[in-house]
DNA sequence: TAATAGATAGACAGGTCTGTTCATTTTTTT
DNA sequence: AAAAAAATGAACAGACCTGTCTATCTATTA
């Protein structure tokens, strides 16, 4: 099995993290991957799309661990917000994170009616109604503020984390939303 | 008095902010200014040093906002975070704003050792040492953590309200904001 | 008015960018 | 082994990139 899409795709990710979108030319995505450039328009019918499906992967693959780390908790007490935090705090101090890929793709194309910004705006939507959805089966009283504030600690902690690596910052914020947490029940 | 290279910043300003760093070339930017290539190269020796410039002006602009309006109010009580939290509010919903030009450049120029990189990461490491000591100055115990708290709300907050303007993330962030400083004190 | 400094347009170099095309070779399937 | 599908290398188009340079023109200063 070759899975040539997906090699392209995992080398476009490392890319896309260590030099920035912008940066990282198809030449330069298929020489690393040892592709022909046929092949990857093949699979990926332009630049954007395939900036589109790392996203996604990505997305996917984050939610997948989240939900697989929590699905053996019980979900109805507070608990499983402190537990979130926990995992969050896994999740940004792993030495692979490299940011959140969403913040990538929305500063890197700032025009609102891109189709990168476009679905990066989508993502961090999706992001806050998970977070209040979990609130919501938590218990929490005002389930949908603490969960759009949780994003905000979750988004601004995960930047300077890696603005700043190893300095704590996913340590200050996993506090900051306990704090918040314990004050919204 | 012409100012050539007052105009060359406010256009690459605005062209960084709609488009983009990497998205901005120089050539759009002497045509956008109505200015000669070889005055932009002489004002500013790189496209690099000119991006800095950037960033500095903007830092400074956001300073001498900051400090301006918290001048007459008493320092030396926990007030003065939460006229803070009211500034900070202000400045994020603003039209003009157009989310911390030190995340594009992070973002945008992701390798540690690049300049502008480097350049960004001081001024978040500047941010949070001002929003300490405020704190400190306020009267808070663990002023540090707080303020470095406060960098990852403000940030996030920043950073939310530019994926969708308008939304209320940063009155959310506010609030959250001053959830900490009483839970501080 | 004459000398000096600043700004201009435009060409140029040497790359890189995305995306297409095509003939050839490799792989898979029948 | 023959037919069909997939992948390859390489060239190509047309545009854009940063940065340099020159020759001309326009201010400012003396």
């Amino acid at each position: 099995m070759k899975d040539l899409r997906g090699k392209i795709l995992n080398v476009a990710t490392m890319l896309f993290e260590t030099r920035g979108i912008h940066a990282s030319g198809i030449d330069t995505i298929i020489l690393e991957s040892g592709v022909a450039k046929a092949t990857l328009y093949k699979y990926f019918p332009s630049k954007n799309e395939l900036i589109i499906e790392y996203l996604k992967e990505k997305s996917n693959k984050f939610y997948a661990w989240l939900d697989e780390k929590l699905n053996n908790k019980k979900r109805d007490s507070v608990e499983i917000l402190l537990q979130l935090c926990d995992l969050y705090e896994q999740w940004i101090t792993s030495p692979k994170f490299s940011g959140l890929p969403f913040h990538i793709g929305s500063i890197e194309f700032p025009d609102p009616k891109h189709p990168v910004h476009n679905y990066s705006v989508e993502l961090s939507n999706q992001l806050q109604k998970y977070l209040s959805k979990l609130a919501s089966i938590a218990g929490v009283k005002d389930a949908k503020t603490l969960g759009q504030q949780l994003t905000i600690i979750f988004e601004g902690g995960a930047l300077i984390e890696r603005l700043s690596p190893g300095s704590g910052a996913a340590k200050r914020a996993k506090k900051a939303a306990i704090t918040l947490i314990k004050a919204s029940i």
